[in-house]
Parts: C-alpha cells; sequence; structure tokens
DNA sequence: ATTTATCGAACGAACGTTCAATCGATAACC
DNA sequence: GGTTATCGATTGAACGTTCGTTCGATAAAT
C-alpha cells in the first residue's frame, strides 16, 4: 500500500528543485487566465481540444471548432486573439493540471520504487479522466506553434523527473544509464500503451496497469 | 556477438507469419510504382519528406514542396495525383523500408534475446541512416489522409513482431502480458528514446544503445 | 445609456489543383 | 545532314475554394 508523505524526512537534503518547481506552477498559472467570464470560453477550449486531437493543428480550422462549440467563428475571437493563443493555452493549461496532479501525489520521502508507482498511476489516472487532453499534450509537444511558455512548461517537468532518477541511482536502485535516457525510455514506454489504449487496440484493466508499470519499473532498475 | 542464421533449423515449425509478411510486402512493391522516368520523382519525395517531418502534413503546402524540390508547383502533379497520393507513397516507401530490413536481418533460428537484439540494432541503424524517414513514418501513424494500403502494412509489421513475442512467451522467456501491451511498451521506448535524440536531447553512442537495448529487454523479459 | 457578448457576412491571403503554353530531346523525313 | 514533326516533361499564371481573421450590426446585460 502506497505511503504518501508529503514532506521530507530530513529536511537538510530537501531537493530545490522540486521548490522551484512548484514555484514556476504558480507564477505561471497567476500570469496567464485574464478573468473567465462566460462558459462560452470552456465550450470553446473544449472544442479546440477534440478538433486538435482528431485532426492536428493545421488540420483544424476554426469555423469547425466554432461549429463544434455551438459558437459564431467571430465569437472565438473575442475571447482568444489567434488560432495559436488557443492552442498554447490548452497546452499549457493541461501540461500545468498533469504537472499539479503529479506534484501533489509525490510521496517525497518514499523510497524510488514507491516513487515511480506513485507518479505512474497518477499520470494513468489523468489519461483515464481526460484522455483527449493527455494525446493533446503529448502528440502536440515541441510544435512549432508553441510558445516560449509553454516550452518552458514542458522543459520544467522532465527536470524534476530527471532530478527524481538521479537520487534513484545515487541510492543503486536505478541503472547508471543518462538519466535523460531512461526518462525517455520510460515515457515513451508509456504513452505508447497509452497511445494504444486511446486507439482501442489494448483494454487497460488494472491488472494490465499494474503489470505495465512493474515492466518499466524493470527497465530502469538494477537487477 | 550476434549469430544470424537465415534458415529455419525445423522447417516444419516455420512460421508462416513470416513468409505471409514478406509476400505481402513483395505484391505492394509490384503494385505501387509506374517506371521512374526522371530523377525529379526522387527529389520532390525528398523534400516531401522533409517538410512533412519538419511542419506535419497539414502544415506544410504544395508550393513549399515544389520549392524545396526545385521544380514547379505543377511539376509534382506530373508525377503524383495529389497531395494525399504523395503523403501515402512516402510512408508506404519508407514503412516498406524498414520492413524489408528487420525481415532480411531477422535471425529466425536463433533464441528470443538475440531475435529482440537484431531486431532493435537493425531499426537503430534505419533511424541513423534516415532520420527523417524514421520520424516520418512514426509521427504519421495512423493519421487519417491514409489511405487502407498504408495501414495494412503498418498492421501486417505488428502483427508479425507480436507473434515473435508470442513465441518468446511460449519458451518462458517474456512477460506473460498481452503481446500487444507488450509489444507498445517496447516500441514506445524505443520511440521515445529516438525522439530525444533527434531533438538533440540525447547522445546515442554505442554504448548506450546497447544498455538501452538491454534495458528494453529488461522490461519484457521475465526475471 | 453604456458596456459587453454574439453573430455571420465579408476580407485578403494562401491553399491544392488545373491547364495552356513552352521546352528539349529524339524520330522521321527529304 | 539538315529540317521538321512528335511527344513527354516542365512551367507558372490562374482557378475556385477555404483559410484565419475582421468588423459593423445587433442583442443582452449592467
Amino acid at each position: 500500500m502506497p505511503v504518501r508523505k508529503r514532506f521530507f524526512a530530513a529536511p537538510g537534503q530537501a531537493p530545490e528543485i522540486v521548490r522551484t518547481f512548484i514555484r514556476k506552477l504558480a507564477q505561471a498559472a497567476k500570469r496567464g487566465r485574464p478573468p473567465a467570464r462566460a462558459d462560452r470560453r470552456e465550450s470553446i477550449l473544449a472544442a479546440a481540444l477534440q478538433c486538435f486531437v482528431e485532426r492536428g493543428f493545421h488540420g483544424t480550422a476554426m469555423p469547425q471548432i466554432a461549429e463544434r462549440a455551438e459558437v459564431a467563428a467571430g465569437t472565438i475571437y473575442h475571447y482568444f486573439p489567434s488560432k495559436e493563443a488557443l492552442v498554447n493555452e490548452l497546452y499549457r493549461t493541461w501540461k500545468g493540471v498533469v504537472a499539479q496532479r503529479v506534484f501533489e501525489a509525490f510521496p517525497q520521502g518514499a523510497p524510488p520504487r514507491e516513487q515511480f508507482r506513485v507518479m505512474w498511476l497518477e499520470i494513468i489516472a489523468f489519461a483515464r479522466d481526460e484522455p483527449a487532453a493527455f494525446m493533446f499534450i503529448e502528440t502536440h509537444n515541441h510544435a512549432s506553434y508553441l510558445d516560449a511558455q509553454s516550452v518552458a512548461l514542458d522543459r520544467n517537468l522532465k527536470n524534476f523527473a530527471r532530478h527524481m532518477i538521479g537520487l534513484a541511482q545515487a541510492a543503486g536502485l536505478v541503472k547508471p544509464l543518462e538519466p535523460t535516457v531512461l526518462m525517455e525510455l520510460a515515457f515513451g514506454a508509456f504513452v505508447g500503451m497509452m497511445r494504444a489504449h486511446s486507439e482501442g487496440r489494448i483494454a487497460l484493466v488494472p491488472e494490465v496497469i499494474a503489470q505495465a508499470e512493474q515492466a518499466c519499473w524493470d527497465m530502469i532498475a538494477t537487477h
């Protein structure tokens, strides 16, 4: 059973990268949103998310988004200055949500094996709650229409994961490979499985999830 | 050192899926290409590949492809009936190349561990020889503009991989998870690593490749 | 009465595609 | 051998369409 400690057992060795991470997240949230005036805004965002997932950014026309959101095309421009701004807000919002969830669930004092499991299960939970949003942020990574702020948010998340891998390596639990390689391998495996799931090729029952999680740990762990 | 047997040690148990696979590949190659008349055709394909990788299918305009290929826009339509036909020919060609390479290198009589290693190294070799083509066929999987033939080619490849996993499971070497799940995990990890490589985030020196390959085997293997 | 929200027609630009004109090499003819 | 006919290859302007976006009119809210 997962034991989730939210504070460090030994405060002196608290990784500042975690505090930096949460601070940047808060900053981004402050900087972002103008005060939401109507739920039209939300329905436009939801419609755009679906369209972008189904047909991609360039494959989606603004009138299509408008039709799906049941508003006129011009209305979108009352809430968003451009198509680019719309996709960037979507990206930042959902990447922030998943980051927030992972960070809040993260058991800071727990052993690495437990940390890995919790992160894995939390992202799975997110992907099941918001399948479209998950596919969106995974397929639109590093696209040319993402602005600097969106890219920075992704980099922060990866720095966080890399740092955790480094700590586990120091404890001799994880293979002495470059942390970036291990992270990309593990996350790539995860995304591959989730993509197959969202395309209906596999069924994600709890038993499969647990076994896949163990398999991914086997990949990065020393044996 | 890899020992590559090209023929079955026991012909009676030769997997017909392999023969079916190579037969379909030959059929597709025959059906396809009209007699190549000029190397303009090749330069158009190369230009389109680069553009599609950099900006995606919908993000690439035909005049951009023409400019990169140093031909007039109209010339493209002398060789390809439409933009869709162009992207599908690209997909089928390169997916066929990687399939052919993997199959020819596949050591049919060797133990599963060796088979896995050879397949892995062969795809790595392809990805290093043709990085744009590799990224293209991986990012354009299951896109709406791919026709039935392109989709079928991908399915054949996956059936082949799944079949091999099934045999390895029967030998007790691979975890008793659903073969599709294992395949998606392993291939997802591979793609994640290759993507990080093509974005310059990791350097694929031989030592890293060997360790990553071992890590992926650890993921699907029993322990 | 003023501000805010919404609409949908309209805009210029750019899209994928077409096509009449031209080029260049080879074949046919004298 | 020089001239002409032929034909596929190539061009780039032009086509109709659709794109992202704008805007004036109107409705709703304050």
